[in-house]
RNA sequence: CGGGGUGUAGCGCAGUUGGUAGCGCGCUUGGUUUGGGACCAAGAUGCCGGGAGUUCAAGUCUUCUCACCCCGACCA
């Protein structure tokens, strides 16, 4: 393993081609992202796996903001009752919420969930708020932990409590509803590739895979860089079917009581481990300029030499203006911080020592392709603006060609377990619309459907798996 | 929840037929260094994952448990 000493950290991660998942889990770990906690399942996310949920968070508030939506902050217990007024929704939930049976030392009358997800609760509270036409829209939001007592967990991808955002939204009429649904799937959908520079498809679930208690879910998919999929966020149109099952009610225009037609819609620190498996290499995590807490580290050389210093100390003001700069003064080696800020995914490292100055200008480092510029101070600022987004444009084209080199397009089963065993991605595949198909194929392949795209071309006439005739194109992959 | 694997210092690991714990890195202090993971010197660090047994004696044996990793099933 040791090639020529001394690279602990570096060395420390297992290469992506040799294991996937180990490489996953060095990653998080020695980057700092989370730890492990005292429960199983539950995961720590340390400052700077907490600074890129922030980023995420600042993002996507503002633009839910944007488009008229209000936070608010909803209890984290459900008492059982609540949750069983919609039967398909606590049937989907059932088997992995936790319960909360004491108060002190004595027993509740009625035990309490810990939310695994909000719906009921909102609409308790939209049947008392709801009266009129006039009342709606209702455009709520909650920054929120929730909590599923999963079996296999992972750090981001799948643990007992998760840091998420749920937007509930009720409406006068079903187009207001799908219109809404629709507009938060594209929120999603730019917010992944504008500002972590992930490329998403989009598209409907089928009913096997739609949310417990919808009409229909939609969803983005991303692939990550091993061929499989991660459902990066998720809206829901329910209908009225909650509204019908907890009585939310308004007197319309014409004097008519009416349900209310509501949505939701929610994207998790999941996408954290998204970002890690979509852009991440060999060396460690590469982030999107966007949402890097750093954005540029400053690693003066030779510090010691007078005048060093206060350059780096000149151009971190300087760019302090235009992206979020950090300098490293640790008495540590150059390499040793290049190799660490690396491992940790800043996406410019701009190097700056005596011979530098002499020659006016700096050394800058690209994370994504570490390509090496000799650049002058001389407008510097306008410099790193720049490469920031051309950073974040080829990473989004770089994962968008590889997405599309991985995904291929089968007419039979044959071919689609070829395609998936060699090609390991996404398959198009047509399909008749048929659940037993869907389990078919899951039985068969360990594939499932991510869902029927937006992008409807047809690729033949008749069902992937059973031969009858094809109704719908599906996107079909292994997933997270 | 099934099948497999691993738990010893912050991290990676060694620890023989049972005899009371070691190595490398990291950490602390001082000094020399500094353009891709530096060097010297002196230090500090352990309920051997946890419980219960067997034994004069357990990191080592038995048993139960917990956590983590991998592969399935279930799920954001």
């Amino acid at each position: 393993m040791a090639k020529d000493g001394g690279k602990k950290l570096v060395e420390a991660i297992t290469s992506m081609d040799v294991d996937f998942a180990q490489w996953y889990t060095d990653i998080v770990k020695k980057a700092e992202l989370v730890d492990y906690a005292a429960v199983r399942g539950c995961m720590i996310i340390r400052p700077y796996g907490y600074a890129i949920w922030e980023n995420i968070q600042h993002e996507l508030d503002r633009r839910f903001k944007e488009t008229e939506h209000e936070n608010v902050s909803m209890p984290m217990f459900i008492p059982e009752s609540l949750l069983q007024k919609e039967k398909d929704h606590v049937e989907g939930f059932a088997p992995e919420v936790a319960w909360v049976t004491h108060g002190g030392n004595e027993k509740l009358a009625e035990r309490l969930c810990v939310r695994p997800t909000s719906e009921t609760l909102f609409c308790d509270h939209y049947k008392d708020i709801i009266q009129s036409w006039r009342d709606l829209p209702k455009l709520y939001n909650q920054w929120c932990s929730v909590v599923r007592w999963e079996k296999t967990t992972r750090p981001f991808l799948r643990s007992v409590e998760f840091l998420w955002q749920e937007g509930h939204t009720a409406h006068a009429t079903p187009e207001e509803a799908q219109e809404e649904t629709l507009r938060m799937l594209d929120t999603y959908a730019d917010f992944c590739e504008e500002f972590l520079a992930i490329p998403v498809v989009k598209g409907r679930k089928t009913d096997k895979e739609k949310f417990a208690g919808a009409n229909a879910t939609y969803t983005i998919e991303a692939m990550m860089h091993d061929g499989k999929a991660l459902q990066s966020g998720t809206s829901h149109n329910f209908g009225d079917g909650f509204a019908k099952a907890f009585g939310i009610q308004f007197t319309d225009k014409d004097n008519t009581l009416k349900y209310v037609h509501q949505t939701s819609w929610g994207l998790s620190t999941r996408i954290i481990g998204g970002i890690i498996m979509v852009h991440g290499d060999d060396n460690g995590l590469v982030l999107p300029p966007r949402v890097a807490p750093v954005q540029v580290v400053i690693v003066p050389v030779q510090p010691q030499v007078e005048g060093v210093l206060e350059k780096a100390n000149e151009l971190k003001e300087m760019l302090s203006k235009v992206c979020r700069v950090k300098i490293d003064t640790s008495d540590k080696q150059p390499g040793w911080k290049f190799a660490e800020h690396e491992m940790r995914g800043v996406p410019i490292r701009l190097e700056v020592g005596p011979k530098d100055i002499q020659k006016e200008q700096v050394v800058l480092v690209r994370r994504d392709n570490r390509e090496k510029l000799f650049v002058s101070m001389n407008g510097l600022d306008e410099t790193v603006k720049a490469l920031l987004d051309d950073i974040h444009d080829s990473m989004l084209e770089k994962a968008r060609s590889f997405r599309e080199s991985r995904t291929t397009t089968a007419t039979n089963m044959e071919e689609f377990e070829t395609q998936l065993n060699t090609k390991q991605g996404f398959i198009r595949a047509m399909w008749c619309g048929d659940v037993a198909c869907e389990l078919a194929i899951k039985e068969k392949t360990a594939a499932t459907s991510r869902c029927l795209p937006f992008d409807q071309t047809s690729v033949s006439e008749t069902c992937v798996c059973c031969g009858k005739p094809a109704k719908s194109l599906v996107i079909w992959g292994r997933a997270y």
